[in-house]
RNA sequence: GCGCUUGUGGCGAAAUUGGUAGACGCGCCAGACUUAGGAUCUGGUGUCGCGAGACGUGUAGGUUCGAGUCCUAUCAGGCGCACCA
């Protein structure tokens, strides 16, 4: 029989459908086991041959477990909402909805050909009101609590409210926008708008106003990391710095738990580098300086306490609202100059251009140690966001204070023993301290670090200025809190209304809150956010329902926002939703987080190390502490998959003809490169009729050709439409069906690595499948196993195989597996095998890679066994011993030749015996044995002297 | 600048973790079957050399009986962070 992938796939997708055979239940009887890709966005371009890389590694390891008997759930939705649908609806008037439903059925047409084993019927997808209520749901308990450092938890904001009526801010250790200080009497005294004032200070989603990244083009704000060397990541818009009023998620709050936890988690180390970078821990001191002549007391952050003594002046941030209240009358203009100058420059120019700018603010600050004056500055090489937003600058060992007092002609004080700083800083935290104080200068206490290391003086700097009450230990993080509104429409819109200027929650049982219609997916003309068009977009309180805007006058009735959450909003919990996608009442029931806990495997790209992956930590983190999550960690362990390149084609074009040239003979004419569509060339030949008919201005294209053929160019480049490099996984289904799609991706090179693809390859995966198959029926399309027992060698074979597969599965080297596959078929083919024991086992070791083909063997072998055994491995040991090992006698660094022992003879007998060997002896004679080197299955050695 | 990572045939890549470098696949060459071959099957294929043989894992050293693998230096590419005090 023929190997009609054709017929054998179309029959099994039939029937998975039809008996849904991966709908998986919680099942106590059962080992759980949870495996998931990324979510994709359902592009309009739909799925290239790179998107399902990640999809068929984690199904290849869904089966081998299901296999193993694992309840598996292995599930697959859409991350709906997003920029280019709105984009679109805003240039065409489509609604965005409807884009995405069509891109949706699009994907999952797709998605249906390549066999997969998702379950299908807990599909979700983020636009869908029954999924985002839970994501409101989520940002309304992040509002209605506060995060406890002392306990390290999210805590009702109640308790809050307790603490304040009980005893003011005394004793409070909480996360928190600004440090606040009142006595219970002052809180009882607030009207209720002002205590609602300062409870946003410590909700954990709050409205900020706070520096954020503003993309006028796109006409919205940005996270940190929507923002790429300057500009955005999608669109590549420039990026100002602005100040305004948003929602926020107080992800910093979480910090030290994000970055502690990472050590459980078996992430890659360049992962979990990335994010510890973007945590950005850092230890330091926080010192009080006082301003000369003022009642004005600033902190600065420091993380060099022992460089106090080399402090020659101070720096503000320019948005540091300390500025106006240092800047003297005499330098009023000129700082209101430079804020003006730097307040227009872009964050693209201020990394572009790094020229040192800055200005005298006309006051002195008090350096406490000394009680020396040291002159305040501003400038925008310190950043308002991180620490205090003010330093203490230490030019001669620090390269940025070193690069300002150059250019200010500021003094520069060496404090470490041999540091030369007459053409650069020393930053190195190393050396011996001086000039700590500087002879002569008397200083607080008497202190003083001369002659102590750099570590040392740290430490003693810290322990007094705590002592001295001058200041504290504080661990500052680069990590900012998350900014949560978009000026969008195709988001999920914010349960929220306001009332006397403050925001309210919506009754969470009127969740969901759906997204209104509008007639324009614009900005309106009063610059407000797109649902500001809507013309029913204001909640009724006594009536709990959205109702017109006209009614916004009776006393009942106000606004709701405007603003939409983000991108991530939908993308940050949405593992919880698939264990128990239907449920009306919570995100997830109990009996379902409870059995499926958390991701045991995670697949997805790279280039969501600092977005998704911290947004999620940081949600499931929270949820945690709710008691919603079952996991401290949402995803235990995560594969990245490279991403797959595209490999372009080139013809060559004679300039000013219609003539083309092939790849060799090109350099005898002047010629202009085209890229050519990928589709009609074949190992880089090109279908010179195919070309003709592709585009109509080269319908009389001539060809120059070499060897009767026209050999194209090719290179490695991003694949996309416009290179005419992409190729479609529809097309290589078509062409030579699923299995062999499935194939031939994971045999393309290791998983996380990045690399191009390659249709010429493909045919050896195909040859293999046929092969496989023509071990099961002969040439008369018989089906041909047989009961015969099998024979040493078919058993050798098989558990060479069984060995191998079990271990790459287990590791993710599918690249070494697929050849496992191909060298055993061969030799079982080359045994004549017919073995039914032999040939059953190798139907189901394949089953994980090409499951079409498996099922199809599975049935002519009347459904025998199907379970990968976990214990296959360890009978492997027994047929895959060697009969003998081979000793290589060397000398002067050659192997003179060899004999051969039984595997088990000991290292004393085969030394005995390449003694007493005539030939051995001669080359041992008069030497000493040095020692035998035996290593199971290799060539050995005896070292002689 | 700091951190991570990768360098092996014409190409994608293997290498039991210190033990016969280049498995497997593509491509290429030869042969078989063919009216035909962008089908299928068989054999060959690191480089130089007619040959025996010599040389070969970015480069230069080192450790070792033995190094793609370990150590030191160096070069090149990729990724991430980047005025974070």
């Amino acid at each position: 029989m023929e190997y009609n992938f054709r017929e054998i796939e179309q029959k099994w997708r039939r029937i998975w459908a039809e008996q849904q055979t991966y709908k998986v239940e919680t099942d106590e009887n059962k080992e759980k086991f949870y495996v998931l890709n990324m979510f994709p966005y359902p592009s309009g371009a739909g799925l290239h041959v790179g998107h399902p890389l990640g999809y068929i590694a984690s199904d290849i390891y869904a089966r081998y477990k299901r296999l193993q008997g694992f309840n598996v759930l292995n599930p697959m939705g859409y991350d709906a909402y997003g920029l280019p649908a709105e984009q679109y609806a805003i240039e065409t008037g489509q609604h965005p909805a409807i884009t995405t439903e069509t891109n949706i059925n699009r994907y999952r047409e797709q998605l249906d050909k390549i066999g997969f084993s998702f379950d299908w019927n807990r599909e979700i997808r983020t636009c869908d009101a029954e999924y985002y209520h839970w994501t409101q749901w989520a940002f309304q308990e992040m509002f209605n609590s506060y995060y406890c450092n002392a306990c390290q938890k999210a805590q009702p904001i109640q308790n809050l409210v307790a603490h304040f009526a009980a005893q003011g801010t005394a004793g409070l250790d909480v996360a928190c926008s600004e440090e606040l200080q009142f006595t219970a009497d002052e809180w009882n005294a607030m009207s209720d708008v002002d205590q609602q004032k300062v409870l946003m200070n410590y909700r954990i989603a709050y409205l900020g106003e706070t520096m954020v990244n503003w993309c006028p083009v796109l006409g919205t704000v940005l996270a940190n990391d929507e923002v790429v060397d300057g500009v955005s990541e999608r669109g590549g818009h420039p990026v100002e710095q602005k100040k305004m009023k948003q929602w926020c998620l107080r992800v910093s709050a979480y910090a030290g738990r994000l970055l502690n936890s990472l050590n459980t988690l078996d992430w890659s180390d360049s992962i979990k580098e990335t994010q510890r970078n973007w945590i950005g821990r850092s230890e330091g001191t926080e010192m009080q300086f006082r301003v000369k002549d003022s009642d004005v007391e600033f902190t600065i952050f420091t993380t060099r306490a022992d460089t106090i003594f080399g402090v020659t002046f101070m720096v503000l941030a320019p948005e540091s609202e300390l500025v106006a209240q240092l800047t003297t009358d005499a330098q009023r203009a000129e700082v209101e100059a430079y804020l003006d100058a730097t307040k227009k420059r872009t964050e693209r120019e201020r990394i572009a251009d790094r020229r040192v700018t800055g200005v005298f603010s006309g006051s002195y600050a008090v350096n406490p140690f000394t009680g020396q004056e040291i002159p305040v500055w501003i400038s925008d090489y310190v950043l308002a966001g991180y620490g205090t937003g003010a330093i203490m600058a230490v030019p001669a060992h620090d390269s940025r204070d070193y690069a300002f007092a150059r250019h200010f002609d500021l003094p520069i004080i060496p404090l470490i023993e041999g540091a030369d700083v007459s053409e650069e800083s020393f930053d190195a935290k190393e050396g011996i301290v001086m000039n700590s104080p500087v002879a002569g200068v008397e200083t607080r206490g008497g202190f003083s670090l001369n002659g102590l290391t750099v570590t040392e003086a740290i430490a003693a700097t810290k322990k007094f200025v705590t002592e001295q009450g001058m200041g504290r230990v504080k661990v500052n993080y680069r990590l900012r809190d998350a900014i949560f509104s978009r000026q969008r429409y195709w988001g999920e819109p914010f349960p929220v209304y306001y009332k006397d200027g403050m925001p309210q929650m919506v009754p969470a049982d009127c969740l969901p809150l759906c997204l209104p219609e509008v007639t324009k997916f614009l900005p309106t003309e009063t610059g407000e956010p797109p649902l500001g068009n809507a013309t029913r977009w204001a909640w009724d309180t006594e009536k709990h329902e959205v109702v017109d805007n006209a009614l916004i006058n009776h006393k009942t009735v106000f606004p709701l926002e405007l603003n939409t959450m983000p991108g991530f909003a939908g993308s940050s919990a949405y593992y919880l939703r698939y264990m128990d996608p239907r449920n009306h009442e919570a995100l997830v029931g109990d009996k379902a987080g409870a059995y499926w806990k958390n991701v045991d495997l995670y697949v997805g790209g790279s280039e969501h190390a600092t977005g998704h992956l911290i947004y999620s930590r940081f949600w499931n983190k929270f949820l945690f502490d709710l008691g919603v999550s079952r996991s401290e960690e949402p995803f235990q362990k995560l594969v990245n998959q490279g991403m797959i390149q595209g490999r372009s084609n080139f013809v060559y074009r004679i300039k000013d003809t219609n003539t083309f040239v092939s790849l060799g003979l090109k350099d005898q004419y002047e010629t202009t490169q085209h890229n050519v569509d990928v589709n009609i060339v074949s190992n880089d030949v090109l279908d010179t009729e195919a070309f003709k008919a592709w585009r109509q201005e080269f319908a009389n294209a001539e060809f120059i050709l070499e060897d009767g053929k026209y050999i194209c160019g090719n290179a490695v480049e991003k694949m996309s439409k416009s290179k005419h490099n992409v190729v479609n996984p529809d097309m290589i289904v078509e062409k030579y069906g699923a299995d062999t799609l499935r194939l031939y991706e994971m045999f393309l090179g290791p998983i996380n690595q990045s690399k191009p693809w390659d249709s010429n390859g493909i045919d050896g995966s195909f040859r293999f499948l046929r092969r496989l198959w023509n071990l099961y029926f002969d040439k008369n399309d018989a089906f041909c196993v047989t009961d015969e027992a099998p024979t040493k060698d078919n058993l050798k074979t098989l558990h060479k195989l069984i060995k191998k597969v079990s271990e790459d599965i287990e590791d993710f080297s599918y690249n070494t597996a697929v050849p496992a596959f191909m060298i055993a078929v061969g030799e079982l083919a080359q045994q004549k095998c017919q073995s039914r024991q032999i040939l059953e086992t190798l139907a189901v070791l394949v089953a994980p890679f090409t499951p079409f083909v498996a099922e199809e063997l599975w049935e002519k072998l009347g459904h025998a066994e199907t379970v990968f055994n976990a214990q296959w491995p360890e009978f492997c040991e027994e047929h895959l011993k060697e009969d003998t090992v081979t000793l290589g006698i060397s000398f002067n660094g050659k192997t003179r030749f060899t004999l051969d022992f039984p595997a088990d003879a000991s290292k004393e007998t085969i030394e005995q015996a390449a003694l007493s060997d005539e030939q051995s002896a001669k080359y041992l004679e008069g030497k000493q044995v040095v020692k035998v080197i035996v290593v199971p299955g290799r060539i050995v050695n005896i070292v002689i002297k």
